[in-house]
DNA sequence: CGATTCTTTGAAAACAGTCAATCTGTGTGG
DNA sequence: CCACACAGATTGACTGTTTTCAAAGAATCG
């Protein structure tokens, strides 16, 4: 039999952390024996993909470790970044995912990359068989649209320096770790008005 | 015994329609009569609130007849309508609700409205209990997550009057319903310029 | 009707985008 | 180790879009 630490240390080791932080409970070593076979591990090198557009998103992945970012790209060729993901964040097009569309993002790797990926049946599966599953998913869907409402709001009232305060407040780390052409992408600004801006508020 | 009209034509049967459109199942009588008793009928005259900012947001409303909006107030006065619920839609504020926190936004009547409310606590009963329920709200979460999503992508990377031609094209409606300086504060911009990409749009 | 709210229009100012040039740092191959 | 290429960042001048402020016209409600 193994050692509680054989389970304690494992590479599923943060999304245990994650199940119980967010379904508010400890989730037995069984229970987490079925988790870890539903999860596939995966490695993504920088500027791998794991989505493009056009393609039906397969799987939902939690990171491990590095980042990721999904985009879209418009009829003029401009990127448009509407999420980031680093350690311990979901990332995926749950829209492709559940109704099988083609989906209108594209998801790539900005560092190596290691990912836990789920399908959708196994993530069904899980959610309909372990409590704890459900309650983090319903938990995982209400922190994302609280967090889609904030930045909804954001976007529609504030302007590019607030924005970029904004960003600077909830996630400093961001600043150091992607190149600011992703920033402004991701505020919806030009990188010419973020560097401006940056300069500014930075003083 | 009530005949099968007596359950089918009352003023629920809205919300029946919209459970097995949503569930993709046809939930039995049985489980239809709990869902009737967790739910409260509230008639809302035009003008008054059903939340309002700094209270705990205490019940998800699902509309039967009339219009509100939900929008908050930034520092300088200036309203930004986050989202417009009419027949057949949500709305509350589910942060607060969950979370317990005092709601940051308003919730207004635009009509004389007639609701089915909700609290926290039977939605979760009835969730757990009624395996319709359950896929009910899981796919209501989706929804409003992806066009949470939608929301952003087009605030980010359309200009004013794209916008605008999103809304004509999606809620054509909302043009003969709510008024003009309603629907800029939707889209992010003034009533000045909401008027003038309007005629040039409709020219 | 009168009062209020909503809509339109005009002119000036603020804001952000575009285009183009330069600068910086990084990594690669010679 | 240097030179070069390349991607990212900065700066300036200009353009275009949206806001702001102000005023007038239209619609709605009690």
């Amino acid at each position: 039999m193994g050692s509680p630490t054989s389970i304690v240390r494992n590479m599923h080791y943060p999304l245990r952390v994650y199940i119980d932080k967010y379904a508010a409970t400890t989730i037995s070593d069984a229970d987490f024996e079925l988790v870890q076979k539903a999860f596939a591990f995966k490695r993504y090198k920088k500027g791998q993909y794991m989505l493009q557009e056009g393609e039906v998103c397969k799987y939902i992945a939690f990171i491990l470790q590095g980042s990721m970012r999904q985009y879209s790209v418009d009829a003029k060729g401009g990127e448009h970044i509407l999420h980031f993901g680093i350690e311990n964040w979901w990332i995926g097009d749950r829209e492709s995912l559940t109704m099988l569309t083609p989906s209108r993002y594209n998801i790539e790797a900005l560092e190596d990359t290691e990912v836990l990926l789920i399908t959708s049946e196994n993530l069904q599966y899980l959610s309909t068989n372990l409590p704890a599953i459900g309650k983090m998913i319903s938990m995982m869907d209400q922190r994302n649209f609280i967090a889609s409402q904030k930045r909804i709001h954001d976007a529609l009232s504030l302007t590019a320096e607030e924005r970029f305060l904004e960003l600077l407040k909830h996630h400093p780390d961001f600043l150091q770790r992607f190149p600011q052409t992703m920033l402004a992408s991701y505020l919806g600004i030009t990188a010419e008005t973020f560097s401006r801006i940056r300069k500014k508020a930075l003083k």
